[in-house]
RNA sequence: GGUGAUGUAGCUCAGACGGUUAGAGCGCGGCACUCAUAAUGCUGAGGUCGGUGGUUCGAUUCCACUCAUCACCA
């Protein structure tokens, strides 16, 4: 894609669905489009970067009605959390609106008008469940009952998650109504459907030019191999969102107006900043602008057909591109709140630094859709060295000797041109590695850069020149150039630290940089103190965030249907909110593991030995635990206290109840299993955080494990 | 159930339009250095590239099936 003129940008990411606090997941896709947007300002393009609330449609409708309030101040109290965790996270809108807005309703009525008058919509009356205790027709989501093929109860109007068969909720037997337990009856209903098989043609040739990435391409034409289908775009009253014209008691489908909603943020910001909003958004403007938007796996079809269906039929431009991201995982698994690694957005900011989430991401984020796997060890381990350890330590290695020999101030030439040449150089390929999305490569080059500049520090020994007045001038050079290369990888790594690069901005005493600046060294300039720029990730901090998202021991009863955006986006028609996996038969096992940590031996000796698969043994984190000391606890006649070596996951203290076998003297020094993953339980002397093995008939002698010769406290037991 | 995608060293990921010894970072072992936030450099050990079958002189790379994971099914 070839820009000569400088490129015009409007970027929006997904509208996070108002009904509940975002979690890491959502980040993944918000960071990743905020990068891209300080990218692009850095590169001096014209950027406009808005988004907003979702906020319409049943789940939020019945959540503001359970909490009492109107569904306006309901929105209005969640979009002021998404708005702080946005700001904390460093992602800087340029807008952030609603959908609950009149410049929303304006662009509503107006594209239902235009297809209307294209004759693009139809009427049709159908059946849908009613709730005739509540008064209202229900989406598939609101409905349960028994899979019509095996049976089995409690399952969702859409799909069995028991044998995975797929049927309307009309099939369900014994249907109830999740809203009020009535059973829900049949009742006729008109609706307005927008006949995207008239697009077909038109989204086939807009779907090969360079649009999505290839994934989402071949998802998006198994739709048309199908052949596509009219789109239900209406809801009957009680419904919180815009009435439709001339229809009473109909309202837009919330996934309608939701797009529409980036129309009506950039509208808003046009007000405010005097742009002209037909430039972006008339048809034609294809050709002057370009529409960005971000998105996860999960709406590719409502970005990839109906919207740009919606606009080609109303007379707008279309999409220039859809930068599709997958999912977040943490430690290997989907977010689970009986795992706690459902991790709000919120619990990780108040024990983590958010620059290090976004380093993390963007090193992991290529450009496919592959889903993402947030490994907290990994996550601490990349920062360490990569941030701590490579990157800045550069700038901490150098600053010292212009400081101390130099009166920190910079010399009047680098030593060597090469390194600063060949960074240089690097700015090129970065810049299509960040504009293709492809960070993971992006941060990959940067790493490496970093690498050959510490090797390079290693060979010339700058320390070994300070010893010798005769090498001054050489040293001095060499400690400026290393410094150049720093502020080289800090304009590199600025779209993803905003932060650290602010701080490194301040202690080389420089203007804001930007994507240019790394062309010229800065030379013969005074510099300020260098003062750490970044600390390592503490292990405490991580365990504490975990600690906040641990599960409460009372198992709270399965939360309102759409309680909780578990995607990336709204989930009220699809089931995604709820594929509940690690719901209950990995609930059974996990209270089999909790057992009480200072009772190793198995409680009941007839306990049914229920089968499990590997990965449901893989929850169980065993390490092998050096026993650094042993006490007598007073007051407890069965009890030791241990305090437990890890290795890398620190000091743990445990109690066990092996005082009737084991002499705390001869323990000391000892090697043996812990399941370190065990959530921490208060007893009456104290924490326990963790639980030893051992071997025992009911009531007998406990024996304790031990691993082989050679094991080394903190290895993985599998 | 249908469809799209993913599955490569202990961990996180690259890569190969099919072809001699499959790469990086982290972690682990050894050595070196001491400017730096126990940071850095050099070096070593680790993989039959999810499984089965097929095409081919040759497949981890292509095809089929299969298993696991993620998403979508308006």
């Amino acid at each position: 894609m070839p820009h000569p003129a400088p490129r015009k940008l409007l970027v929006t990411h997904a509208l996070p669905y108002a009904n509940g606090p975002l979690h890491l997941g959502h980040m993944v896709g918000y960071v990743q489009t905020d990068v891209w947007v300080r990218f692009q300002r850095m590169r001096g393009f014209e950027v406009h970067f808005v988004a907003g609330e979702d906020a319409h449609g049943t789940p939020i409708m019945l959540a503001a009605e359970k909490a009492g309030v109107a569904p306006e101040a309901f929105v209005a109290g969640i979009k002021a959390d998404h708005e702080r965790d946005f700001r904390d996270f460093g992602v800087e809108h340029d807008q952030y609106h609603s959908t609950h807005t009149p410049e929303n309703q304006r662009y509503c009525e107006l594209i239902w008008q235009r297809l209307n008058n294209k004759g693009v919509i139809a009427a049709r009356t159908i059946q849908q469940l009613y709730d005739p205790v509540k008064d209202m027709f229900l989406p598939d989501r609101y409905i349960k009952g028994e899979c019509p093929r095996c049976g089995t109860p409690d399952q969702y109007g859409d799909n069995c998650e028991n044998c995975g068969a797929a049927y309307s909720p009309t099939d369900l037997k014994n249907p109830r109504s999740v809203v009020s337990g009535a059973t829900p009856v049949m009742r006729d209903s008109e609706h307005y459907f927008f006949e995207l098989g008239r697009f077909q043609v038109f989204l086939e040739a807009w779907l090969h030019a360079d649009v999505a990435q290839p994934s989402v391409v071949a998802k998006l034409k198994e739709w048309f191999a199908a052949g596509l289908k009219d789109w239900d775009v209406s809801r009957d009253a009680p419904y919180f969102g815009f009435p439709i014209p001339g229809a009473p008691g109909k309202f837009f489908y919330v996934w309608l107006d939701a797009p529409i909603g980036y129309m009506a943020s950039f509208a808003a910001l046009c007000e405010r900043d005097g742009l002209t909003f037909g430039d972006w958004w008339d048809a034609g403007a294809e050709t002057t602008t370009e529409l960005h938007h971000f998105i996860g796996k999960d709406i590719v079809n409502f970005h990839g057909l109906f919207w740009p269906a919606m606009l080609q039929g109303a007379g707008f431009r279309t999409p220039t591109k859809l930068h599709v991201n997958g999912y977040l995982t943490v430690n290997g698994a989907k977010m689970s709140k009986s795992r706690g690694t459902f991790i709000k957005a919120r619990s990780y900011l108040q024990h983590l630094d958010a620059e290090y989430l976004r380093y993390y991401f963007a090193a992991k984020l290529g450009s496919g859709v592959d889903d993402l796997d947030l490994d907290l060890a990994d996550f601490k381990a990349r920062i360490d060295s990569d941030i701590v350890g490579k990157y800045v330590n550069i700038a901490s290695r150098c600053a010292g000797f212009i400081h101390n020999k130099f009166g920190g101030k910079l010399a009047d030439d680098l030593h060597d041109e090469t390194l600063f040449r060949d960074f240089a150089d690097e700015s090129e390929n970065l810049q299509q590695l960040f504009d293709a999305g492809d960070y993971s490569a992006a941060i990959r080059e940067i790493m490496l850069m970093a690498d050959d500049a510490n090797a390079e520090i290693q060979k010339l020994a700058p320390w070994a020149m300070a010893r010798d007045p005769e090498r001054a001038t050489e040293l001095h050079r060499v400690a400026t150039s290393f410094l150049n290369a720093f502020r080289q990888l800090t304009i590199y790594l600025k779209p993803v630290l905003p932060k650290l690069a602010a701080k490194a901005e301040k202690f080389l005493n420089v203007a804001p940089l930007v994507w240019a600046d790394a062309q010229r060294p800065v030379l013969d300039h005074a510099i300020n103190v260098y003062e750490p720029l970044a600390q390592r990730i503490e292990q405490k901090a991580i365990d504490a965030m975990l600690a906040e998202e641990a599960p409460v021991a009372a198992s709270i009863p399965s939360p309102a249907p759409a309680g909780e955006a578990f995607g990336l986006s709204r989930s009220d028609m699809g089931h995604s909110a709820t594929k509940p996996n690690a719901g209950g038969g990995a609930k059974v096992k996990s209270s089999a593991i909790s057992a009480p940590p200072s009772q190793p031996s198995p409680a009941g000796g007839g306990r049914s030995s229920e089968v499990i698969s590997i990965d449901d043994f893989s929850k169980i984190e065993l390490r092998v635990a050096r026993i650094e000391s042993a006490d007598h606890v007073e007051g407890a006649d069965k009890l030791l206290r241990l305090v437990l070596d890890l290795g890398e996951l620190g000091k743990r203290q445990v109690f066990a109840g092996i005082k009737s076998a084991y002499a705390p003297e001869k323990l000391v020094g000892r090697l043996t299993v812990c399941v370190a993953n065990l959530a921490p339980r208060k007893m009456k002397f104290g924490m326990s955080e963790g639980m030893v093995l051992a071997a025992s008939t009911e009531g007998g002698a406990p024996f304790l494990l031990m691993p082989d010769d050679g094991a080394q406290p903190g290895m993985h037991i599998k």
